[in-house]
DNA sequence: CATATTGTCAATTGAATTGGTTGAGTTTAG
DNA sequence: CTAAACTCAACCAATTCAATTGACAATATG
């Protein structure tokens, strides 16, 4: 499960997309419009404003905005970015690997070899998609191809 | 990302799938054999018992084996049994439907509408794969089609 | 029937994670 | 200079997770 964080950035990129070329839109805006608990906002954004894909100007008529085209950023970059890992075991990921806890050694590990192949699919649904998508069955069927 | 448990049930399914048709199987022997702490193995082996999916008997002699035969056993049952859910936000699971806490409405929800898709296709695979398989890229390419 | 062996299960524990707030800054426009 | 914004570390309560404790029930064997 993608946890509440990971929710409320994902809520918060999709808006500053729809706003992408209009300037700052600010914290308030964006908490207000999507639900999203103004101070915990501050801590999602600034995230994701060092991680490089928001940019910010602070005081007066300051605000965020994307720092990247949203059709280059991926549904998997920003779930990579907040969650560390596409995949759901640490030894399954490919950019942020770890060996398991307290599990058998990692190359006859069965549950390993499903779970990356797991991992690429989704991959290659999550990095499909752009936060310039519309996200319907059709356009979905479109970038599974 | 799975949980230790569901991890830990998965291997100690393999465990009892390897060693089906065989009769019980003690819980110290797959403890052991699949490193998995002795004592929060009972409380597993229970739930995975309580599910159908294992049989059990107790006393001298007692263990634990399959009462499904492997092959009818998905991965993604396992961790549907285990986590609830495949699906990455409640609202997305198709068994086990929850809507989100602090969401917008579901029916404009766009990473609702990205998810089931996730979703879907994650399901397609997971319920491919089932415990008779020796998962390796070649015979997970075959499940996919 | 006595006993050792094995599974059952609710309750508890400690640690980590989650979801969020506080409050003290810093930057900028006017 | 000041109000309007973002920044950020520290903190907090609640929940979840991983695992253990300990009392109990069932079964095979002598």
């Amino acid at each position: 499960m993608l946890s509440q964080k990971t929710r409320y950035a994902i809520r918060a990129m999709q808006h500053l997309a729809d706003h992408f070329g209009e300037g700052p839109v600010q914290l308030a805006d964006i908490a207000e419009a999507q639900k999203i608990p103004p101070k915990f906002l501050t801590v999602i954004l600034s995230e994701l404003t060092r991680s490089g894909l928001v940019a910010s100007q602070r005081g007066k008529d300051g605000g965020y905005w994307l720092g990247v085209a949203p059709i280059d950023i991926s549904y998997g970059d920003l779930i990579r970015i907040m969650r560390g890992s596409l995949a759901l075991v640490p030894c399954a990921s490919r950019y942020a690997h770890e060996t398991c806890k307290n599990c058998v050694e990692e190359e006859n590990c069965r549950t390993r070899a499903l779970m990356l192949q797991v991992r690429d699919k989704t991959a290659d649904l999550l990095d499909g998609i752009n936060l310039c998508d519309v996200v319907d069955a059709e356009a979905f069927a479109q970038a599974a191809e």
